[in-house]
DNA sequence: ATTCATCTGTTATTTTTTTCACATTGCAGC
DNA sequence: GCTGCAATGTGAAAAAAATAACAGATGAAT
């Protein structure tokens, strides 16, 4: 299992997923390739591909069977149990994002929040525990939480960093627009929306 | 000017002018392709391609001048003057992403958000004047405003997104996680963290 | 002034990703 | 039960992106 697949691929793997699972209620048990893409803005050869990269058998005539995707999506992207996941920063960004993850159907679990303002710990947010940035590294040993989110403040960025590294964290989603200086063994994705701007701003036509 | 850039290119160059706006006060006035590259995980050749496909020339010691650097990178990828931005939903996310963009260096100058909700409007946030929605129309208008950011809640977006683009708006950064469809001339990027997050979970190495 | 190590600029190569093309399959309708 | 349309599955081709390789440039050291 988990044979090794293109990055982008599994990117949107998840997309399919996400889409689908709002789909799967109503209507249609099947899907068409080109019916998907349309909704993606892919190609159909696109998603054919993507699906027979992880196996997925089609019927000819009707299309791919949602939920036998969505599952099988789930058993190739997905470890064994939800993922717990760690926040550092409760913010403007850092509510918006355990908020959103939370009303999200996704294996990911946000399982602790920490900051530094001693007003914001001790409570929860959408179900989320709020603790004492110092007591970061025991909650996420004992807990044994890998993966984690950064919206500290940019001055904090570093600092906080190397912190839920040393835990045991594995894998960073840092969006603090601050270079991390990691290890080649963990995995680090940065967001900044400045680029995302630039860019459209880049390719837009007037 | 503004010859064909590929995409990851323009991402990239994006990203070297906000890593280096920090660098250019203090210390050096020249940085190599490997420094930069080592600061930002990619490799001194990319950066160098990408260098080179803008047409600047480094110094064959001292590397590359850091302001010519960021000056070329504004001439290539940036309009004439700074690009006008609207937002639309001042919830968590976009209260952080008005702050975030504003506290940045950058040409994106966000110079209306809109809200349903009446107390929000008429206010101010970040230097940012807030107005009803019912408004946009016109003010995207008037001002000539071509790119937004859409942060309202899932079940407003494709409405949303309409008005937006009826009113002229050119590229759309969508955080909704709902497929908005948008006619082809028209630039749209997606977010969404869960995405990244799954992305992490899945390349992380225990 | 000459040597030399090091860095750039660019062509060539490799790898990755997307698209094309089409044989194969499954079902609806006759 | 055939027939034919409309899908899928997939090798092959093309395009895009990353990496390698190296000639030529430059300034530091002697
Ligand atoms: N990449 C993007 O697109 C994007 C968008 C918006 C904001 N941001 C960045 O995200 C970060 C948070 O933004 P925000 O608007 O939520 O800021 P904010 O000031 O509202 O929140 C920051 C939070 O971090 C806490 N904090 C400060 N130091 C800390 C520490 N050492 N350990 C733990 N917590 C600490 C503060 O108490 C506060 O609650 C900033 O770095 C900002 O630049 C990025
Ligand atoms: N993609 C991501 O990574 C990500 C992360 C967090 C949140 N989100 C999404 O971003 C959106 C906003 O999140 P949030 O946490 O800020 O939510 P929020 O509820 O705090 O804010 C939403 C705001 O939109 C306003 N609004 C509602 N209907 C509107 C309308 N028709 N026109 C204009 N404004 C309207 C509300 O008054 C509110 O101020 C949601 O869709 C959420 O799912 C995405």
């Amino acid at each position: 299992m988990k044979a090794k697949l293109p990055p982008r691929t599994v990117e949107r793997l998840s997309i399919y997923r996400r889409l689908l699972d709002k789909y799967k209620d109503l209507d249609e048990a099947h899907i068409h390739s080109h019916k998907l893409a349309a909704l993606l803005n892919l190609t159909p050869e696109q998603v054919r591909r993507d699906l027979m990269l992880i196996g997925l058998t089609g019927n000819h005539r009707k299309g791919y069977n949602i939920s036998a995707l969505i599952g099988l999506i789930g058993d190739t992207i997905d470890r064994e149990e939800s993922q717990k996941v760690a926040l550092a920063g409760i913010g403007n960004l850092g509510k918006a994002v355990i908020g959103f993850i939370r009303k999200s159907n996704t294996r990911m679990n946000v399982v602790a929040a920490f900051d530094i303002d001693k007003n914001k710990v001790n409570t929860r947010l959408a179900g989320v525990p709020c603790y004492e940035i110092s007591q970061a590294g025991k909650i996420i040993h004992d807990e044994q939480i890998r993966i984690a989110i950064l919206t500290v403040p940019p001055e904090a960025a570093a600092e906080t960093a190397s912190l839920l590294l040393d835990s045991g964290i594995k894998g960073i989603l840092n969006f603090t627009s601050v270079h991390l200086d990691v290890p080649p063994h963990i995995y680090l994705k940065d967001y900044d929306i400045i680029t995302s701007l630039e860019e459209i701003g880049f390719f837009i036509t007037d």
